[in-house]
DNA sequence: CCTTGACCTAAAGTTAGGTTTAGAAATTAG
DNA sequence: CTAATTTCTAAACCTAACTTTAGGTCAAGG
């Protein structure tokens, strides 16, 4: 193996248990950028298998590629980022979780008293959540529970 | 209008907020099923739109299309379910709901501790979480946040 | 009756996040 | 040196959850 001129991506690969083909597609989204040896192949520092595990659990946390992209352009570009890099950046992480413990918990403590009950109008229920992840796709208003607009 | 023959799709996706593609395409998952009118239109009761409503309250909770037509399949299907037929398939989502709430709750309190810290020993890491939505689309193990295999 | 708007079906298109395939070039192992 | 791996690119394919389109039918109002 040559001498340490950073990892190829097999071995970026095996380091983060993501696949070859995920890796080339984050690359295309944005989300990582390696240089490439003389023959062509790319090479990545070893600094870059944070920064996919940053992005694994990015994802987990429900956040979309881009909106990791726009994190991670927080990071220094110019040298490898520090242990206070990384929390910094995490900090837009917890309150992007936060919010999403919120809403859930919002709609827990009212399923059993909004599904069960009679309620059938809905600008009051807690469980008409315009947030979270319902938006994206649009398609409309989306009035839950009911006879929303009229009668 | 006719005499009260059921909702047409278009007085059920006005009521719901859907969109009627959208109401065809849930019949077509089997999570609705009307009748036709003489001339072939799809006709709906008035419980339908709470079924739908159902319907939307439980994809904010993270339910796949079939779960959900599986949760519906707990509601009697002789008769209008009452409030206590929503409640009791309600449950089932509520166990759901404690989990996802669990699992984000536990990712969030060590963010800080695991992300910002020098911890690259995942095993033993509360991030490393196999549940969630981070499976399905297989890509393989994931080891999160470091040099998980060896080294 | 005639027109307009709602509805019908089937099929294709869309987005996110990837995977698979195909054929060629680079690397590594023996 | 040769064979086996890896990697390369581009493009096609995949799932979920819908929307859009095309071409035709039904229903309601005047």
């Amino acid at each position: 193996m040559a001498i340490s001129e950073g990892l190829s991506i097999g071995a970026l690969a095996k380091r983060t248990g993501l696949a070859v083909s995920a890796i080339r597609y984050y690359e295309a989204q944005g989300l990582i950028s390696p240089w490439r040896n003389p023959g062509g192949q790319r090479r990545y520092l070893r600094a870059d298998i944070r920064r996919l595990s940053f992005v694994m659990i990015a994802q987990q946390f429900g956040l979309s590629l881009p909106e990791i992209r726009d994190v991670l352009a927080g990071l220094p570009g110019n040298r490898t980022p520090t242990p206070q890099d990384w929390k910094r950046i995490s900090k837009g992480l917890r309150a992007h979780l936060d919010q999403r413990i919120d809403t859930l918990t919002r709609l827990r403590d009212n399923l059993d008293g909004c599904i069960g009950c009679g309620c059938l109008s809905l600008p009051k229920c807690a469980l008409y959540n315009p947030d979270d992840r319902a938006k994206s796709k649009g398609s409309g208003p989306r009035y839950l529970m009911g006879d929303a607009p009229d009668d």
